[in-house]
DNA sequence: GCTCCGATGTGATCTTATAACATAGCGGCG
DNA sequence: CGCCGCTATGTTATAAGATCACATCGGAGC
C-alpha cells in the first residue's frame, strides 16, 4: 500500500485515527469541527505526502463543498492552526499530523522520490542554533525543519 | 545604522566583502558572475532581511538591467545554487549568504519585527532529527532550519 | 424576535514562479 | 573566416499559490 513515514501500516487507521482524534479535541476545547473542514483531514489524511491548496479544493469541488480558493485556504488555516495538519514550506503544499494530540515541535524527512513525507520531531530548544540565538537574546518563537532525501525504497530503487 | 544579525556593525564591508568573495570564487571555479548577478547580490547584501524577487526585479528596472521575472529568477537561482545567496522558504523570499566561502548547512533566525534575518548554522547530522531518519534509512541532502520569533531590540522595545 | 458572531459563498485580485521560445555573445576548431 | 555549441539574456504568456472584500447564513444568548 501507502508507506506511512516510509514504512508499511494500516493505513486505514491513520484515517480514522486522525479524524476521531480532531473530533474528540474539537469538542472537548469548543472548536467546531465543520463538515468542509472534517473532509480536508480526511483528504489530506489519505495521503502520507503533501496536497497543494489547489488539489484539496479541486476534491473538494468535486463533491460540491466549495469551489473557490478560500474555502480551502480557511479550513487549512483552521486546521495548522489547531495542529490537526501542518503546512511544508519547502513545497507550499499541506499534510496531516501524523501526531495528533501531542505538544510537538514537527520535522519532517521529504522524500523527492516517492514524495513521502514523514514527520518527526524537532528538538529545537538544543543544539548549535538554540545556543546562538539564547546569546544573540532571539527569542524562539516557532521553528521550521524540513529535510529533503532520498528514502531507503527509494534510494534503492533507483540504482535498480 | 542597521542590524547585521542584530549587532552593529561596518555595513559596507558586509557588501565589499560578499562581492568580492563572490569574485573571487567565481574566477578561480570559472563560474561567470555577469553584471546582473552581480548587481542581484549586491542588493541583497544591502540588507539583512529577505527581499522577493519582484523587489528585486523593480531595482533592477529601475537601472535598466531587466524587467521581467525570468531575469531576476535566473539571477537567484545562480547565487543560490552556489552559495551565494539563500531562499528563505517561509517568506518566499531572498538573503544574501553571510558567510561565503564556508560550507555550510545554514540555519535562519527570522524577527518578525524588524523582519531582520540573521544566519546561523545548524547540525543536521546531529541531533535527533538525524536519529530518526538514520533509523529510517532515509538519506539526508539538504536541510531547511528557519525559526520565527523576536529578536533582543524588537522584544524590549515593543514593551516600551 | 433580535443581535452577535463564527463559518460560508463568491468574485476579483495580488503575489510568486515557471514554461517556452527567440536572440546574442563568445571560445574552440577546422 | 565561418560554423558550432554553449551559456546567458530578452520577452511573452501563463501557471501556481494566496488573499481581499463583501454578501449571506445559521446557531447561541439575551
Amino acid at each position: 500500500m501507502d508507506p506511512v513515514g516510509f514504512e508499511q501500516h494500516d493505513h486505514d487507521a491513520c484515517i480514522s485515527d486522525g479524524v476521531a482524534a480532531a473530533a474528540e479535541r474539537c469538542s472537548r476545547e469548543g472548536l467546531q469541527l465543520t463538515p468542509v473542514r472534517r473532509r480536508v483531514l480526511e483528504i489530506l489524511l489519505q495521503k502520507h505526502s503533501a496536497l497543494g491548496a489547489y488539489e484539496i479544493l479541486d476534491v473538494l469541488r468535486d463533491e460540491g463543498l466549495g469551489s473557490q480558493p478560500p474555502v480551502a485556504y480557511r479550513a487549512l488555516d483552521f486546521l495548522v492552526k489547531n495542529g490537526f495538519a501542518h503546512k511544508i514550506e519547502k513545497l507550499n503544499a499541506f499534510i496531516a499530523c501524523s501526531h495528533p494530540g501531542e505538544t510537538h515541535s514537527p520535522a519532517f524527512l521529504i522524500c523527492r522520490g516517492c514524495k513521502v513525507v514523514a514527520e518527526a520531531t524537532a528538538t529545537p530548544d538544543k543544539g548549535r542554533l538554540a545556543d546562538t540565538a539564547q546569546q544573540a537574546g532571539f527569542t524562539i518563537e516557532k521553528i521550521v525543519v524540513e529535510a529533503e532525501g532520498l528514502c531507503a525504497a527509494c534510494r534503492d530503487g533507483a540504482s535498480a
